[in-house]
DNA sequence: CAGGATCCGATCGGATACTG
DNA sequence: CAGTATCCGATCGGATCCTG
C-alpha cells in the first residue's frame, strides 16, 4: 500500500472523485471535449446512444467539479459551448489512456469471455 | 479524432470494456489486488463498504474479461485467493494513474464545487 | 471461509412532452 | 438550440439468511 490516502476506506475524498470518473459518459464526454469544444446537440449527436437528459446531467456534474467549462452566447438561439478546463485537461491524458487501452486489448478480453463462456461451470 | 475505433459509436466493443472499467468496485478491486493476490474475505474487510453480494459480482465480472484469476485451494475451510492475471496487470498502470489522478487533484475539485455551490445560479 | 438466494428500496436512464 | 419536467421500467446494490 503505497497510497497517501486509503483508497479503500469509505468516506475518502478520493473515491468521490472515483465515483465520478468510474461512469461511462463521463469518460466518453471528457476524451471527446478533449478534441475541442463542442456544443449541446453536436455532442449529444456524437456520442451515440447518450440521453439528453443523461448528458444535461453529465455536464453539469462535471461542470461543477470543475472540469468543463460552460459558455453561452447570446445568438439566435442560443449557443452554448463545453470545452474542458485546465484541470479537466490534465485528466484527459490519463482518461485516453484507458481508452487506448480498452481498444488495444479489447480482442483479448472478447476471447476471455468467450473461453469463460465455453468452460464448464456450476 | 485520433482513434482506429470510434468508441463514441454505440455496440463499439471498446465500450464495452469502459463500461466494465467505468465501474467504481472494479477499480478498486484491480488497484487492490496490484499490490498481491488476495483472499475472499480479506478483500472484502480491506475495501469497507463494498457488500458481499456485489464484491462477489464484480469479481465473476473480472474474472469472465480475463483480467482476474481465482484460485481455489482444498484446504478446511477451502481458501480462495483472487489475482491479477497477466492481461489484468497491464490494466493497473492505467488505472493506479486515474486513483492517483483523483488523490492528487481531490483539493481542486472540492474547491471547484464550493465554487459552484456558492455561485448563483437560476 | 467463500459464497448463493432472496427481498426490496434507491438510483439510473430512456422516452416523451414542453419551454425560453 | 439548449435545455427542463415527468413518467416509469430496469438495474444497482445493501441487508439478511442459508450452505458446503
Amino acid at each position: 500500500m503505497d497510497q497517501p490516502y486509503d483508497v479503500y476506506e469509505e468516506r475518502c475524498p478520493t473515491r468521490m472523485v472515483l465515483d465520478r470518473l468510474a461512469d461511462k459518459w463521463a469518460v466518453l464526454i471528457l476524451d471527446r471535449l478533449d478534441a475541442g469544444p463542442v456544443r449541446f446537440n453536436h455532442l449529444r449527436r456524437d456520442i451515440s446512444g447518450i440521453s439528453q437528459k443523461v448528458l444535461s446531467q453529465t455536464l453539469k456534474k462535471l461542470e461543477r467539479d470543475g472540469l468543463v467549462s460552460r459558455a453561452a452566447f447570446a445568438t439566435v438561439p442560443v449557443t452554448v459551448e463545453y470545452a474542458l478546463t485546465p484541470l479537466g485537461q490534465t485528466l484527459t491524458e490519463t482518461v485516453s489512456a484507458l481508452a487506448h487501452w480498452a481498444e488495444r486489448n479489447m480482442a483479448a478480453v472478447l476471447a476471455a469471455q468467450r473461453a469463460y463462456d465455453a468452460a464448464p461451470r456450476g
